[in-house]
DNA sequence: GCCGCTGACTATCATACGTTACTGCGTTGC
DNA sequence: GCAACGCAGTAACGTATGATAGTCAGCGGC
């Protein structure tokens, strides 16, 4: 059920944890050694749902995702979204009821492995333990950079600032590059994730498509002037804490 | 400079801890056993600020502080605030460089612990170490939970439930009872952490205690109704992941 | 005993955003 | 080839909240 040797899937995670971390030879070496199981799933699928207790952490490793709670009245908010070699839902962890929902976007593939051996794995290498409890962090670190744009910032410099921080995120898994990258969201999603109405979402759009900003289109952004991007939306990258940023 | 023996200060730190996890007698004895220097401050100082590097972690034995991230033209996000037996900048044991500041919002005592005694302490007990992780998963737990607030909740809604989970907070440490707490927050900090202006907050305040649901003097909440708090702002305690309640 | 300050509170007016409801275009299914 | 659907886009209108600009009570300083 769950394949251990050459675990080609693992390269991503690799990727990631080198994002935010150096990893020795060894610890390269043991992650790749995690079983893991794959397992692909169509687009608005759950991974897991609020209440949850899970058992085991999904890798991502194609496809996009995010993290949500529902309200009443068909409310949502949208916590996170995910790509290729993100955990997110490392903190089960610890935390061992999920206070909020794992959902895709796209079609997507997770690795998923059992808790006990990233706790073994941990034990052997306490410093990769380290490296996860970081990713944890940054998780967070994120978490309050939304807050501030949800409290403190206009709707065109919240959108302005979610592109942003998703072009770096991606840039540092080799999955973006030359101010372009994939972006399989609909308005809806990022009015979600911004506390913002698809209505209102689509005004900005048009606003930033007007000044020649960006262009998005099939699913497609291209950043024309990320200067402007970064300035219009206070953008400080610090809080991502990518290893390349120190 | 540093006292390590009987250290009586860290009495709250233990109470926090065991809030959202339990302790062995020897987890225990090294927490007690770390080294700490304390220091009063006066309200409105900061411990840390935006890009600093720390080398130690801070405590809070008494008085309130907050986090913060300061923005163009006077704006300000508050993340966060915090009671005795908090450590608000757990993070930066991984998280090298800050991005936001602590402040006091009260006059306050803290200790400050090295990082290096703290990762030692981790060293010899792993399973504290889990528990500390674990501190830092509930705080993004509560990012997550005043995100939704901020993009999908009435002023209302957010003010009803910063009220409620303050006192699930303090009341997990012993600091309330009765429904009842000392809240040491104006209506511009109140703002500020919610995303409102101080005049509106003032207007929801109002609205609160012409229903009779709080009062609200000289610092200290009153709830005469806790169930219409709770319901009014879908307020559900899970998130706190404290050790009572599962 | 007044000064200066801070925080609570209020009134008026402005606006960024939400709500509702609709059009139109691709895609998928059959 | 057309129905059904999801998503982008638009228009008209409504409102929760912000901005500005004050008043007033309490309190420490001297």
């Amino acid at each position: 059920m769950y394949s251990a040797s050459e675990n080609r899937s693992m390269t991503m995670l690799i990727r990631k944890l080198e994002s935010i971390a150096t990893l020795s030879d060894e610890e390269h070496a043991a992650i790749l050694g995690l079983p893991t199981r794959s397992r692909t799933l169509g687009p608005g699928q759950d991974i897991f749902r609020d209440g949850d207790r899970p058992s085991q952490c999904c890798l991502i490793l194609e496809g996009w995702a995010c993290r949500y709670k529902l309200l009443d009245e068909g409310r949502r908010q949208i916590f996170s979204f995910h790509i290729p070699g993100d955990i997110p839902d490392l903190q089960s962890l610890h935390l061992h009821t999920m206070d909020h929902s794992l959902g895709t976007l796209t079609e997507a593939t997770m690795a998923f492995i059992p808790h006990e051996n990233v706790r073994t794995l941990i034990q052997r290498f306490p410093r990769l333990g380290g490296v996860l409890w970081r990713d944890t962090l940054i998780d967070a670190a994120i978490f309050r950079e939304w807050m501030v744009g949800m409290g403190r910032k206009s709707a065109y410099g919240r959108i302005a600032h979610l592109f942003c921080e998703m072009y770096l995120k991606l840039e540092a898994v080799g999955l973006a590059a030359e101010h372009r990258y994939p972006l399989p969201i609909t308005q809806v999603e990022l009015g979600d994730a911004l506390g913002l109405s698809n209505v209102h979402v689509n005004r900005v759009l048009q606003e930033m498509r007007a000044k020649g900003l960006i262009t998005l289109r099939s699913s497609t952004l291209i950043v024309h002037d990320w200067n402007e991007l970064t300035r219009s939306s206070e953008f400080d990258p610090t809080y991502l804490h990518l290893a390349k940023t120190g």
